[in-house]
DNA sequence: CTGAAAGCGCTTACAG
DNA sequence: CTGAAAGCGCTTACAG
């Protein structure tokens, strides 16, 4: 592997001279700048980031650490943090955890040790050792889409109270009593808020006691939740799923048991993947705005990384209604109460309190 | 932030017994190897891996580099990959890069400069600058999904052109005649050889005159391309798509015209996401093993990264028929010739000969 | 503008 | 089994 050092001997210069011309820090001399670049280029020299790194102690690096890579919503994400890391002059280094604690822990070790300058986190356990160890070495993380229990954390989250809550309204409205919830692993904030609106709905409208199971955020499991939703209730008329990949799940079994979406259970879901109005019949979703969320995940980051804010924030979106069939609700007595503004405009909250949990 | 030299001296030890106790490697006696743990344990200490690499010439590392992160069929991939270099104590650097030849450029120099032990790479350029450089460096890159130009690179491909022809032919079967291809960029290997198989299908069989258009493999571009296809030829009544976002498109496409799938006009698709079975008509859809596809891939990487071979390998693996409503082909007088063995068995075929493009 | 030298934080022959 | 020393490949005050 070629070396900066074998350059400098081909260019006859100092490696100092080598490092200036290839930093573009500091002046040289037109003549030995053309030297060193063409030496450089006859021997296809490839600087050695792990060394400039160390000793720049930069390592313009972000880690992202999602806990689904194949869910939509956090591939959208990623997408859009990389791009505007790769803008910034900083590599992703992806971690996937696959919902598991032990492999969050795990990969927090991993980008500490890389010394990476931040992380991005969609938590798959918000209380998760690694948490507090790179925050206590200064490694910022802005939790996204999930809180995390340490208040030194910025964070990016969904109203998802208040989107499950309007999603069960929906179905209120239509004139459903018995509706059931798929719902994602109560452990985890963005499942224990969504049931709660879900929960707070049906309270409020004095419907049918609440009639929830957990599908773990995956497909597998949102089928197997609906099955049991329908076996505990032969009645049950809606359904509010509380994501995209349980929606497929829930679809899946409806479905295997010949049930017609919306006349014999309609259903409400929250994200809207791409494929959403393409299914039979389309879907009825409460949306999260994940490019804005993305977005703001990235400058929270790079604020922190840069130095300019020490004070937690947290940032929290509202959903967006794409009303569709397979709510039902296209009774006339129905005024759904966001057509009104089809518009994707996020209402933005800034605070710098973090989130209750 | 805590050094390993900090640890030695809280142990009361040198650097080397630490180094050596860290590691695992060399022999130290049970009472400093207790100390040097407590120590580091006390300190918090976190090894520094850009030091560690530096010095021991093995990041531990792979690159992949995908052309769009929000496809599920590299999303998948991505997950297998990540996973597999997990347990064998690899992390990920994932470079996304838009279809674009100059961001696959950047990020092969990254990966280099970042001295990635190895490269799966999902090419948006197959002739691309970084290509040969990163070979030359000694660094082995697996091509994706399509091909690379050059010679040195092991691939993992899908019998594209076998494909195509037979979703082609499945609609030639059930007595279409003028069909259309919603086509993926031509230079792409991919893109090529599926047109390939379906003009060879249409020609074998004197159907009429091919008719192409490209949709670069996006959601939009498809939707753009099913409509030129149906400008061109209101006759049209079928579509064989090349790939599962340019799917999305093509049925935009067709609802916005009001035709209804499959009796105005029946279609196939190369791809089967999950999502393919809830849409209205259920998608008859070409699979690739996509699972399989990525491990091959990762075994593939790991032998040159292990050193246990040296000449290029190439691994072809077949599509399977997922047979379902949107090809209309429930017609009596057709016999899907793949309902026989409807298990996923992809039939894998190795060869040390690079393949042709 | 340029170079010699020190040092980033590790690991690993080498000598004992 | 243990430590002193050299070195991985860079960058950057420092002196000239």
């Amino acid at each position: 592997m070629v070396t900066l050092k074998q350059v400098a001997a081909r260019a006859g210069v100092s490696p100092a001279t080598v490092s200036r011309v290839l930093s573009g820090a500091g002046q040289v001399q037109p003549e030995y700048r053309e030297r060193v670049l063409r030496a450089a280029a006859e021997l296809g020299y490839r600087p050695n980031r792990l060394a400039s790194s160390l000793r720049r102690r930069k390592t313009e690096k972000i880690g992202i650490v999602v806990s689904d890579i194949e869910n939509p919503h956090f591939t959208q994400m990623v997408r859009v943090v990389e791009d505007a890391a790769y803008h910034r002059g900083y590599r992703v280094l992806l971690c996937n955890t696959d919902e598991l604690a032990d492999k969050q822990r795990a990969y927090l070790h991993v980008l500490a040790d890389e010394r990476v300058e931040g992380v991005i986190l969609a938590p798959a356990d918000p209380a998760g050792a690694g948490i507090a160890e790179l925050l206590g070495m200064g490694i910022p993380i802005v939790a996204f889409d999930r809180a995390v229990d340490d208040q030194r954390a910025d964070a990016v989250v969904a109203d998802n109270a208040g989107g499950a809550r309007r999603a069960t309204e929906l179905l209120l409205d239509a004139g459903h009593t018995r509706i059931g919830f798929v719902g994602g692993r109560e452990e985890i904030q963005t499942g224990r808020q969504r049931q709660a609106g879900y929960e707070d709905a049906m309270r409020r409208r004095q419907a049918t006691a609440p009639s929830v199971e957990d599908g773990g955020f995956r497909i597998d499991g949102g089928e197997a939740a609906t099955y049991r939703l329908l076996d505990a209730d032969p009645r049950l008329s809606a359904l509010v799923v509380a994501n995209n990949l349980m929606a497929v799940g829930a679809f899946r079994a409806l479905r295997a048991r010949g049930l017609h979406v919306p006349d014999d259970v309609a259903f409400v879901t929250i994200d809207d993947p791409y494929w959403a109005s393409l299914v039979d019949p389309p879907l009825t979703a409460l949306a999260q705005p994940v490019d804005g969320m993305a977005r703001a995940a990235v400058d929270l980051l790079f604020e922190r990384i840069e130095g300019n804010r020490t004070t937690p924030r947290s940032v929290i979106f509202s959903f967006d209604l794409r009303l569709r069939a397979s709510c039902g609700t296209a009774t006339p007595r129905y005024q759904p109460p966001c057509l009104a503004s089809p518009e994707r405009q996020p209402a933005l909250t800034l605070s710098t309190r973090p989130l209750p949990s």
